[in-house]
Parts: structure tokens; C-alpha cells; sequence
DNA sequence: TGATGACTTGACACCACGTCAAGTTGACGT
DNA sequence: ACGTCAACTTGACGTGGTGTCAAGTCATCA
């Protein structure tokens, strides 16, 4: 496990990752990240069996890099369970733009690779942990509505807070960013909190 | 335009359609679709030019069999606001399953083919007017909340009633569909209206 | 009878993925 | 200084789906 051989890697998942952050049409080849990358179409596959995998695995290069965890730790110290839910929508919500790239591809994919639908999966169910935590958060400081179970109240959360979603109101509607976080925390705080 | 041309194209409709929907793994290619007309693949080209516009002429197809704008506009004639905005996600929620099949198909093209994408834009556009048209019938009640300008409520309802939204409660979080007709005429309800 | 339109068969180019084989290069230990 | 090994290169190939092209069949209709 040579310093060379992270660094071209490295150079891979980061290529992978501005290429679809920035191309709209989303004809991003494993070509062109590898002539991004400064190397060989094949050399690509030294490091990834396939292309699904090479999307996986820039998903979790950027949760490395921009600390996902931490990020989502900080909003599970909040003191009440309306605060923890602000700050998880704060959290998650402020994190999607920078996976946006990488999700369209993967999500594009699962319809012919089942592999990358349930990496994709494996991953949202992770965000619907937090989603779970904060509700149970609500349900702990006795708020949480009346008129949904918790479970449900934990899926209308994470189906707000999916990417498509995000995508809709982002790009289809041309909402800012600022105003997606506000709203969301609004009318999630509305629907879920008596 | 003889008879045969109108039925052997509208069988192809009807296959993409069946198939599309029947299938999970999204790997419905023409010469499925045409083996299942009972054509051969190049036949298929003499009714469609390409892949996409076969798509987006299977769910005009599925509109025009299914009736969606006559279900639609029942839902204009509610009395008041709010049994409109009940009524209309009927009507636009009960028809989700219906073209889903075809919807997920074209969803997953808009990546590498962005005719693809504008063609779907178009049709959701459609439904945003619904979206806005219950809106306005809630804002000349009087009961469209303050918190919220028209323009968000249109957007906020529009991507709560998108496809990607429907498939998550109901495919992701196993709702059934009478549940999520349900708790989105409650939901919304409680969003937009004071 | 002969023309037309719908359809068939078979071949082909294209493009992206993924594989394979035979090099080149540079760093490393001995 | 030498051999070795891993990373990478070049070039070729197979696969699978889309879309094109050319030639031929067949029923219908004027």
C-alpha cells in the first residue's frame, strides 16, 4: 500500500467526483475520468472492478472528505428534540449539494446494475437513522403529533429529506439553498410537532 | 394511416407499457418491447425514431386510455379550496401507479439523453398547473397560510406530489397506496392551510 | 397487373463497459 | 549493480444495446 498508489487513486475518486459535480448531462465516461486523472482508461480498472463501484466508492471519499459524520454528530447534541430536528435538516440538507453529482449517476444506474441501486439504498438507510433519532428525540420531549405513528413520521421526515427531493425544489423549482433548509425546517417542524 | 398501421402501434404502446411496468429491473430494451408486439426490433422504428420518443409516446398513451384529464378536472369542481386540494391529490396520487413504469424508464434516460429529460419536464409542468390551480382555489378562501408565498405552497405541493416522492413512501418505506393518499391530503392540509 | 405501404431478414457502424496480454518504468531490497 | 515487483501503458478484443441501411415478401387497392 504504497503513497502512489492512494494518490492515484485519490486523483480518480476526486476527478470522478468535480466531473459529475459539474457536467449537467450527466455523460460522464470512466474515460473521462480517467484522462482527468492523468491516467490510462484501463489503470482505472486496477483500482475499480467496475463502475458502479468506482461511483460507491466516491460517495464515501466525499463523506471523508467533508465529515459527514462529524457534521451529523454535532446536530445529535442538541438539547430538545426541535432543536435536533432543525439541525439534522441543517446537517443533511447543507451536505446534499455536495453529493448531488454522485447520486444522480448512481441513481441513473440502479435501473440496469441492482448492485448500485442497493449500495445506494444501504446508504440512504443510514440517513434514515438520523431521521429515526431525531423523531425519537420528539417523541422523548413528548411533541410528536398525534395523528402519525412514529414510523411513519420517520418516513415523511426522510422522504423530505431525499436527494430527489432536494433536486426538486433546487433545481426544478430554482429555490436557494437557504430557502430549502428554512422551509423544509418549517413545515417539517409543522407536519411533525403538535 | 390505415387501420393495421394504428394497431400494430398501438400493440408496441401497449407492450412497453406492460412490460415497463411488470418489470423491476429496468432492462425493458426495444427488442423486448417488440417481441412482446409480435413485430421484429427494426419495425419498432418505423413507428418511433428513437428509444426516448417511444417512451414519451407511451405515457401520452397511457393519458389518453386512462382518462387523466378527465380525472383531473372532476377534481376542478370541488366547491371550496380545500376539497379541491383533497380531490386533486386523489386524482393525480391515484394515477402515479399507472405510468410509473414508464415514468422510472424515462427518469432513468434523462441522464444521457436530455430530449428525454425535457420531454418528462414538460409533462410534470402540467401537473404543476393543477398544483397551482388548487393553490389559487385555497388562496381565494382565504386559508392559504401566511408563512408560505403562492409560489412556494405551488412548488412545496408539486414536489410532494412528484413520482420520486410517491415511489419513496411507497416502494422504500412499503406504504400502501390508500395510506399515502391519505397522509398527504392530511399532510399537505396541515402545510398549506392555517 | 402493377404500385404502394407495412413488415421481415440480415448486416453493419457506433459507443461504452469490461477483459486480456505484452510491454515499460521506477522504486526497492540485497 | 541487479533482479524483482507493483503500477501503469498500449493495443486489441468481446459484449450488448441503439440506430441505420438495403433488399426482399406480402397483402391491398387502383
Amino acid at each position: 500500500m504504497s503513497t502512489k498508489v492512494l494518490k492515484t487513486r485519490d486523483r480518480v475518486l476526486e476527478s470522478a467526483w468535480t466531473l459529475l459535480l459539474g457536467n449537467q448531462t450527466n455523460a460522464v465516461r470512466i474515460s473521462d475520468i480517467a484522462k482527468h486523472a492523468g491516467i490510462s482508461r484501463q489503470a482505472v480498472y486496477l483500482h475499480f472492478p467496475t463502475r458502479a463501484e468506482l461511483l460507491i466508492a466516491t460517495t464515501r471519499y466525499i463523506d471523508q472528505v467533508k465529515g459527514i459524520d462529524e457534521r451529523l454528530a454535532h446536530s445529535r447534541s442538541a438539547s430538545t428534540g426541535v432543536e435536533r430536528l432543525a439541525a439534522f435538516i441543517d446537517a443533511w440538507g447543507n451536505y446534499i449539494p455536495e453529493i448531488y453529482g454522485v447520486a444522480k449517476a448512481l441513481m441513473a444506474m440502479q435501473a440496469q446494475d441492482p448492485e448500485a441501486g442497493q449500495a445506494w439504498a444501504d446508504r440512504m438507510n443510514a440517513v434514515r437513522e438520523g431521521c429515526e433519532a431525531a423523531v425519537s428525540a420528539l417523541v422523548r420531549d413528548g411533541v410528536l403529533t398525534q395523528s402519525l405513528s412514529h414510523t411513519e413520521a420517520v418516513d415523511l421526515l426522510w422522504s423530505q429529506l431525499s436527494v430527489e427531493h432536494w433536486a426538486h425544489l433546487r433545481h426544478h423549482c430554482g429555490w436557494t439553498q437557504a430557502r430549502y433548509i428554512a422551509v423544509l425546517q418549517h413545515t417539517l417542524l409543522g407536519t411533525l410537532v403538535d
